[in-house]
DNA sequence: ACTGCGCTAGACTGTACGGTCCAGTCCAAT
DNA sequence: ATTGGACTGGACCGTACAGTCTAGCGCAGT
């Protein structure tokens, strides 16, 4: 996850969170408040002196690592399908990672116990993600490098294809975590490109064909 | 989810796995097994008697609702975008149902704890379900209904756009489990089915263009 | 009427854990 | 040297819960 360098990890509240991320990345927030401690190599009282309950040190934990997981999108400079390779790239590269999965889990699995931190994860998460990468899109669409459709109907396919089955893969399955595989996200991006091609007749998109044709 | 019908409801034990799998789906495999022998309507003894661990009765659990949650394939006199379109409606409405969604919340949370119930669970589900599907992409394929790519990734491709980032959604952004929306089926189909569409020119399909080249 | 089996109700044990308390240590700033 | 704030280590409390035990009840089948 590698967080965002607030200050030195010598610092013992940094320490906590970097422990809480690999803990809870692991075990999920049913791990120990006393695992934690002992990760950061920090008396349980000092990390109740920063996290009054386990819950606020979750939600800092939740915090950081949403905002790790954010993909930036690449500069204006490149081609569509080259700025969507890289946005699929990272995108892939983090939410398959090990540490994307065990997050997931563990965020998941909280759902029930914390609703509003599971929203907000999700608004400053997965729907920013969204947003910046629809924006992407509709700019293709009025360029006609995109057919023209729903933009958010378009994000979602696009962000689908990049995941879904995988994560559910890997999220079930015990393999380990996949090496980032440039060729695969390729096939997916043309894929997609070939879905939302920009519509050649402007009429009717390939009819669809009666199999007795 | 409606388990199927092992015996009449009356019945102590399938009484059991009912009120254990509402009880597991809303609040997880944390909630105690008191909770679930009230639910039941029966002492906490009688549970024991039938599962001698809370792990057990998960394990019976999840293995009903997972045959539960399985999409079966419509007959073969249909069209490939019907039979498609009726499979997405079936598998939407399954993943995407309360019972669906939190299901998948409990197995998730659990893969840590019980890593081979997890791995049963992908083999004899999700990865059960593919292999149906794919074996029909393969047939459209041979029939040149589909262009040729690897049925694996076809697969994955329609799997993932038929629910993926939703899921993600109503995960966790608290809104209600969706009505099923068979105009929304229809167009993921279409989508797919541009981006799978026989490659026309019947050359490389849409080699992959080299920048320079 | 008797016996046995499954169910009940509730007491009980052991454990894990969140959270508190406190006495003491270390260290930096004055 | 003193003081104050942060950290330590460990005792401690309350609670929730899995799992056990037991005494008793009701209802089959004989």
């Amino acid at each position: 996850m590698t967080l965002p360098p607030d200050s030195d990890p010598t610092d013992c509240r940094s320490r906590l969170i970097q422990a809480a991320t690999e803990v809870f990345v692991e075990e999920g927030y049913r791990a120990s408040v006393e695992r934690v401690a002992v990760r950061a190599g920090v008396a349980r009282q000092t990390l109740y002196n920063h996290f009054p309950r386990k819950a606020d040190l979750f939600g800092e934990v939740v915090r950081q690592v949403t905002a790790a997981l954010l993909v930036t999108l690449g500069d204006e400079s490149q081609t569509l399908r080259e700025r969507l390779l890289r946005f699929g790239l990272a995108y892939r590269g983090k939410l398959l990672s090990a540490e994307g999965l065990g997050f997931f889990r563990a965020i998941v699995a909280e759902t029930v116990r914390f609703p509003e931190l599971a929203t907000n994860f999700y608004r400053t998460g997965p729907a920013q993600t969204a947003a910046r990468l629809r924006t992407i899109l509709e700019a293709a669409m009025e360029r006609s490098e995109l057919r023209r459709a729903d933009p958010d109907f378009a994000t979602t396919m696009l962000l689908s294809m990049l995941v879904g089955a995988d994560r559910n893969h890997y999220l079930f399955s015990g393999d380990p975590s996949p090496e980032p595989d440039p060729t695969l996200v390729g096939e997916i991006i043309d894929c997609y490109l070939r879905a939302f091609a920009p519509d050649p007749s402007r009429s009717a998109p390939t009819p669809p064909q009666r199999s007795t044709s």
